[in-house]
DNA sequence: GGATCCGTTGTAGCT
DNA sequence: AAGCTACAACGGATC
């Protein structure tokens, strides 16, 4: 008797499954065995609201997705993983068990893993098969130990890593096909009830209730990503699949234009992130659409294109695996040493809960304590007025603050961005480009704006102000302010800086951090 | 080996 | 009023 336990990690799909392909391939299991370990810090404050909602979306979604298609019943559990994994192999006490399962880059769950494999190697009937690459193009483990890695920095680097590792040096590099959906697999409900209801294992079951508990109330705002495959693949249709222009011309500003930045009810860009970096979408997936769509005319290429954008993910990957210290700013080759101020928590508290003065600013904050999600370019605006360009504040205090909110969190692309937003990585934008937070109406000074309308729908105190002073309230005279209900400094923050001063202070400070280095 | 180019993503001020 | 220009100026790759 052989049994496989399939041990989703970060892969929340059924669609290019690696581990549900290689049980297939494999063919000799009576039975398997789905299960998903919840990480302590998904059941904390670590997590926000939403990122704990998307998460748990998700894995409904691929509960009932293993239900529908292989009457396979996920078991979600909870607790120490070493301690769940021993009561299960315990519990399945005849025959052989293969634990199959995701590799991922993250320090801890490297950690875990290793963990396993020290707790599989004392027992004589189990195995362990660790699929690489379920949820990146490269493998991360193999780029990076191959003798001729160094690190990369430019999207040229990128092509020169991909023409390596796919031996091809056509335009999109022969990267392999997702896999075709695992036709079917063994019934398992017999083993899986005996699992569960095993007095040992039940206890680590989550509840209902407990789930119920994380999913949360239905939040106020309507949900642009609800959590799961399901989800992802529909988002994917409708971009992507049903729309082959919207690729070809796929192409990120190369000024902050006032469209670009916002519109808060549909995303110009793909909105797939939350879903890739969940595991609920494959990469692979997303690639081959691209070049799909490629094949039918002219397209943009790296690195504005949507490929290119895959491709950056990519780069971010293999730092996180090979720079010592990557989420840190100090042991971290990637990160210069610029003199940030102290932490200074009262200025974190009002740029985190959206009372900067900066209604544009502010806006954008609230919508992501909102809904858990910015668009790119409101990331690097917020990013931007925290660390260089207006409150000199240390980029890994911002940094934490997406890593708890955000749907899409990534710890390798989330350190990645900051780094490079802040200025001090080795592929960082030049430090001197300072995101205005104050842009003006591209057209007439009273005409209205998707921007206005973005400010105005998340700030509702500024919700009768006119269009033509909506980013700098405080010009507008007490006049103005009275008849739009809304005085500065008692029902909406004066600024808390002066944006052309620190702006200046800032980039002659950022000059001397670096002229000592 | 020195000069030049390039790097996903800017802003302010003037005309 | 859109478009130009000055600003500021790193470091590695390329020629």
């Amino acid at each position: 008797m052989k049994t496989a336990v399939v041990w989703h990690r970060n892969i929340l799909r059924i669609h290019d499954n690696p581990l549900l392909d290689m049980v297939h391939d494999k063919g000799h299991f009576d039975h398997v065995v789905p299960i998903y370990i919840v990480t302590p810090e998904a059941l904390t404050e670590d997590y926000s609201v939403n990122r704990k909602r998307f998460l748990f979306q998700s894995l409904l979604d691929l509960k009932k997705n293993l239900d529908a298609h292989y009457k396979m019943p996920l078991l979600l559990l909870q607790g120490d993983v070493n301690q769940i994994l021993s009561r299960v192999f315990e519990a399945l006490d005849s025959g052989e068990v293969e634990l199959i399962c995701d590799y991922c880059t993250h320090p801890s769950r490297r950690t875990e893993l290793a963990n396993v494999e020290s707790l599989i190697s004392e027992k004589a009937d189990v195995s362990l098969t660790i699929v690489s690459s379920a949820n990146t193009l490269l493998d991360i483990e193999t780029v990076v130990s191959s003798p001729s890695y160094t690190e990369p920095k430019s999207m040229k680097d990128m092509q020169k890593i991909f023409k390596r590792a796919f031996k091809s040096t056509s335009e999109h590099f022969n990267v392999p096909e997702p896999r075709k959906k695992v036709p079917n697999l063994p019934l398992v409900k017999r083993v899986s009830k005996k699992l569960s209801t095993d007095k040992k294992i039940s206890k680590h079951v989550l509840s209902e209730k407990k789930i119920a508990s994380q999913l949360g109330k239905d939040s106020k705002e309507k949900s642009y990503f609800p959590g799961g495959e399901s989800e992802a693949l529909d988002r994917v249709d409708r971009k992507i699949s049903d729309n082959p222009a919207y690729i070809n011309n796929f192409s990120k500003p190369s000024t902050v234009s006032t469209n670009e930045r916002n519109n808060p009810f549909e995303p110009t860009t793909t909105g797939l992130s939350a879903y890739l970096a969940a595991g609920c979408l494959s990469p692979r997936l997303v690639w081959r659409l691209c070049v799909n769509a490629n094949l039918t005319g002219p397209h943009t290429k790296p690195p504005v294109s949507l490929t290119g954008q895959l491709m950056f993910r990519e780069m971010f990957y293999l730092l996180s695996r090979s720079v010592e210290n990557w989420d840190s700013d100090v042991g971290n080759s990637n990160c210069k040493n610029i003199e940030w101020d102290d932490l200074d928590k009262e200025k974190v508290r009002l740029w985190e809960e959206g009372k900067t003065g900066f209604p544009l600013i502010d806006a954008m904050m609230r919508q992501l304590d909102a809904t858990g999600w910015m668009h790119h370019l409101g990331r690097h605006a917020v990013s931007c007025f925290f660390t260089r360009g207006q409150l000199w504040q240390n980029w890994k205090y911002g940094r934490d603050v997406f890593d708890r909110k955000l749907i899409d969190s990534d710890w390798a692309l989330n350190n990645g961005n900051w780094l490079w937003l802040a200025g001090v990585a080795p592929f960082s934008m030049p430090y001197f480009r300072i995101y205005n937070p104050c842009p003006t109406p591209g057209t007439s000074l009273n005409v209205e704006t998707d921007e206005a309308q973005f400010i105005r729908h998340w700030i509702p105190e500024l919700k009768s102000f006119p269009s033509k002073y909506i980013f700098e309230p405080h010009l507008a005279s007490e006049k103005v302010q009275r008849e739009s209900n809304c005085i500065i400094g008692v029902d909406y923050p004066e600024p808390m800086v002066d944006r052309k001063i620190s702006r200046k202070n800032n980039l002659a400070k950022f000059k001397e951090s670096l002229s000592r280095l």
